[in-house]
DNA sequence: CATGGTGGCATTTTT
DNA sequence: TGCCACCATG
């Protein structure tokens, strides 16, 4: 749903008429789309046309101007907006879109890495590490300058060397700029930390842009080439670069310095990773000449929105000033609610999505936004309880399960021997009598001789026989690696490793859904087997496309009038950040209250309170037709088993809500029935009587309350549970993929409440999501405790299952 | 020396 | 839940 205006006014595959480029654009998109040559800074306001004007831009660039394609490179921010604006582009020059460079700035970066990166002392088959990787180095680092965890964790390390990377700071600038004697243990950890990446042959996130400008700066030939190649530059979301991607950018840019970037600093949310608002504020004096053009009509949302957008917005000092309009009408009012907690806010949520459903409004056009992540528990059950198929964009839960990490973690470790992160994962994984001293051991032998582990454990084979054991075993997975299809090789470390063996012989289960999650890795192997590629560049290729996919990569499809869908009618759930760039007829925008939205770590901040305030606007202008804002009375912030724990009490509504007009504002629920309004209001909550209430949600939350626990209980296991689909991880893999997290529920067990404990006896007939249709065998203790014994259809024995986490459903 | 079980703790946002 | 530190056991 990138689209802004979604006419379809060229339905010509090949290539269309220069002149009706510029029509059904308005004046400031006709002026930015015909620039010539030079600097050009769009500032585009939410919903004002903004992907249309780049993808026109680039057009014109190459059907008016004759520019080759590949003359162009234009950079987004997510493998989803590139994937997008190519399909956009396809629409408009058909084949030769193919040609264009559209890519984020860290596919960019490993690009040219790819090519170059031996010029700066690593190999180029060098591996990507992700967090968990780096934080597994600066572990053994700490450890061995004996620095105090408590005082000094790991991650605030972590978050020093990433902020000294957004800056191109390298670790011995960070040395010299030391004042404190933290700042130097922090600038020491960085040089040992780099030091120890490239001895692995592994470069970080932040080392992909980094190691890209260094390339271009130390190594003119490298620029030559690039700047020879690119003629014309496009920049995607402008207001959220950081130094080292302005950086990155200019020196491509020079010296023909065309550069056309497109951003609006209202919709700058990533200044924790850097972003700097000055990019955009002070890019005029970076390229004089610059051209400013303002596209400040708006063609998504209704009046009201926007008049509440720029409501909340305005208050913001460091912004270039600019008000949105519209040619359309005022539209519906904002719908308010106020729930007593967080499940009654969900249920709200739930069934106004319900009934707009029974009116004709699909599921995919809403979306339910939210601050943090942890808003998703209530939400998400909420949703399943009452059957409305959604899904949650965010986490790339399948490649983040311990099992898959644990099988890519051999691949990684055959790919370059010298990854000493995948090494330490994989050696006694599963347990084969590697413990921590003979890694120790491993690691000082490795030291010694300046080698990486795996070189380093064949000397201590010599003396340990668990350790000859996993090296033979891993020169057995290494020749197999040469001969095997991809997919069955995959199989075989499996097997080879015992890891699937040992899954299968657990009662667990939890083990059979690894097991099953092997499974889905393998045959997404096989899907990457290619006839004309060997098995080491598959692996690369298959190792790298799984670390630069992002969560924010959505599900293609959902463009959109102009491009017809297969896709699922699901409603979209995602943080304010996930949502930039997306709209929806439809949006929830829940959690208005202090210190979830602005949210209080940044709340004694101004900079961080107006990018909040930011946060918010990106919410509010997500809308096309219809917004709800909603806030709970009372949030339990730290979830945990049976307990209704509401840690922090009665909470205020967000400030940003009170700068919104209430006549804009109707409340629905509570507030209506009570009189209470959504600013002001804490309406009578009362346990006893749902009358309370007065509405329709009031049932749904009575019945619910009766029914402690919740947490964790229908959702959490389906999340785990639910094998992802092939199809789904093809389309992860592919460039244009989609990340995501869906929820497919079993056909039988769709919606059914959970069975009480007093209705498990033995004999009665049970569904399982994952095990499927069973009988009772036994139940024993009672509680949380409770443990229920289950012959399902599809195994021999019974198993035992945890009566809190197994969702058993009635047959 | 390796392993498995137990109890405590954590949660902003993400390329 | 899931991760980690700690401890008892083989």
């Amino acid at each position: 749903m990138i689209g802004e205006q979604s006419t379809m006014l060229f339905s010509d595959e090949r290539s269309m008429a220069s002149s009706d480029l510029l029509k059904g654009l308005n004046d400031p998109q006709q002026d930015a789309v015909g620039y010539g040559d030079g600097p050009i800074l769009v500032l585009a306001g939410a919903g004002s046309g903004k992907t249309r004007v780049l993808t026109h831009r680039v057009a014109q660039l190459i059907l008016e101007r004759g520019v080759p394609a590949d003359r162009i490179l234009a950079v987004t921010f997510t493998n989803k907006a590139a994937e997008e604006m190519r399909g956009r582009l396809r629409q408009l020059l058909g084949e030769r879109a193919e040609r264009l460079w559209i890519s984020t700035f860290h596919s960019a970066g490993l690009r040219i890495l790819r090519h170059n990166a031996s010029r700066l002392g690593y190999g180029n088959q060098f591996v990507v590490y992700d967090d968990q990787d780096s934080k597994g180095v600066l572990k053994q680092i700490i450890k061995d300058l004996n620095i105090n965890e408590d005082k000094y964790p790991i991650d605030s390390f972590a978050r020093a060397i990433d902020r000294a990377k957004n800056n191109f700071i390298l670790p011995q600038e960070a040395g010299k700029r030391a004042s404190s004697i933290e700042s130097d243990l922090q600038a020491q950890v960085y040089d040992r930390y780099q030091k120890a990446l490239l001895e692995a042959n592994a470069m970080d996130f932040g080392d992909l842009l980094v190691n890209a400008v260094r390339v271009l700066k130390e190594h003119t030939e490298v620029l030559e080439y690039y700047r020879r190649t690119l003629h014309y530059i496009l920049v995607d979301e402008f207001q959220d670069t950081n130094k080292v991607q302005y950086l990155f950018i200019r020196l491509l840019a020079e010296p023909r310095r065309n550069l056309f970037v497109v951003g609006d600093d209202d919709q700058s949310i990533y200044g924790f990773r850097g972003a700097t608002i000055s990019n955009i504020l002070e890019f005029e004096k970076d390229y004089p000449n610059t051209r400013v053009v303002k596209l400040e009509q708006n063609y998504r949302s209704t009046g009201t929105i926007l008049n509440a957008a720029h409501a909340v917005i305005e208050k913001n000092k460091a912004r270039k000033a600019k008000k949105l309009w519209t040619a359309g009408d005022d539209g519906e009012q904002i719908r308010t609610f106020i729930g007593y907690d967080e499940n009654m806010e969900a249920d709200f949520v739930t069934s106004e999505i319900k009934r707009l459903a029974t009116q004709g409004v699909k599921y995919s056009e809403m979306s339910i936004l939210y601050r943090t992540n942890a808003q998703t528990r209530a939400l998400e059950e909420s949703l399943v309880r009452a059957k409305v198929p959604y899904k949650i964009f965010g986490g790339l839960k399948f490649f983040d399960r311990k099992e898959v990490k644990d099988m890519l973690a051999y691949v990684r470790l055959l790919v370059n021997p010298a990854d000493n992160q995948a090494f330490q994962r994989v050696v006694n994984t599963p347990p084969r009598g590697i413990g921590a001293q003979a890694v120790q051991s491993i690691a000082e032998e490795a030291r010694r001789s300046s080698m990486p582990f795996l070189h380093a454990s064949v000397t201590i084979a010599e003396t340990n026989k668990s350790v000859k054991k996993f090296i033979e075993l891993m020169g057995e997975l290494k020749q197999a690696s040469q001969t095997m299809k991809f997919g069955a090789f995959l199989g075989f470390i499996v097997e080879k490793t015992e890891y699937g063996p040992r899954l299968a012989a657990m009662k667990d289960p939890a083990a059979q859904s690894r097991i099953e999650n092997l499974q889905e890795l393998e045959s997404l192997g096989r899907t990457m087997e290619h006839p004309e590629l060997s098995n080491d560049e598959i692996m690369k290729d298959f190792l790298d496309r799984i670390s630069l996919t992002s969560s924010a990569d959505m599900p293609a499809g959902e463009t959109g009038a102009n491009v017809p869908t297969e896709k699922p009618d699901t409603v979209s759930l995602m943080t304010l950040h996930l949502a930039k760039g997306l709209e929806f007829p439809v949006v929830f925008l829940t959690g208005l209250e202090e210190g979830l939205l602005p949210h209080y770590r940044s709340l004694d901040d101004t900079v961080g309170l107006e990018e909040e305030r930011r946060l918010c606007y990106v919410g509010i202008t997500r809308a096309m037709r219809t917004l709800y804002l909603t806030r709970a009375h009372n949030r339990g912030m730290f979830a945990s088993g049976g307990n209704s724990s509401t840690a922090g009490g009665a909470r205020i509504v967000s400030r940003f809500a009170k700068d919104v007009d209430p006549k804009s504002l109707t409340a629905v629920g509570v507030e209506r029935s009570q009189g209470a309004t959504f600013i002001e209001g804490y309406p009578r909550f009362s346990f006893d009587d749902g009358d309370d209430y007065g509405d329709e949600y009031a049932t749904t939350f009575n019945r619910r309350k009766k029914s402690y626990p919740r947490y964790g209980e229908e959702t959490s296991e389906y999340t785990s549970k639910t094998p992802v689909s092939l199809d789904q991880l093809r389309t992860l893999l592919m460039p244009a993929d989609s990340i995501k997290k869906e929820i497919e529920i079993p056909a039988e067990y769709h919606g059914r409440p959970t069975a009480a404990l007093e209705q498990l006896a033995p004999g009665v007939a049970v569904l399982h999501p994952s095990f499927g249709r069973g009988c009772v065998e036994d139940v024993k203790g009672s509680g949380s405790s409770a443990t229920v014994f289950v012959r399902f259809e599809s195994f021999e024995e019974s198993k035992k299952l945890v009566y809190r986490f197994a969702k058993l459903v009635l047959a």
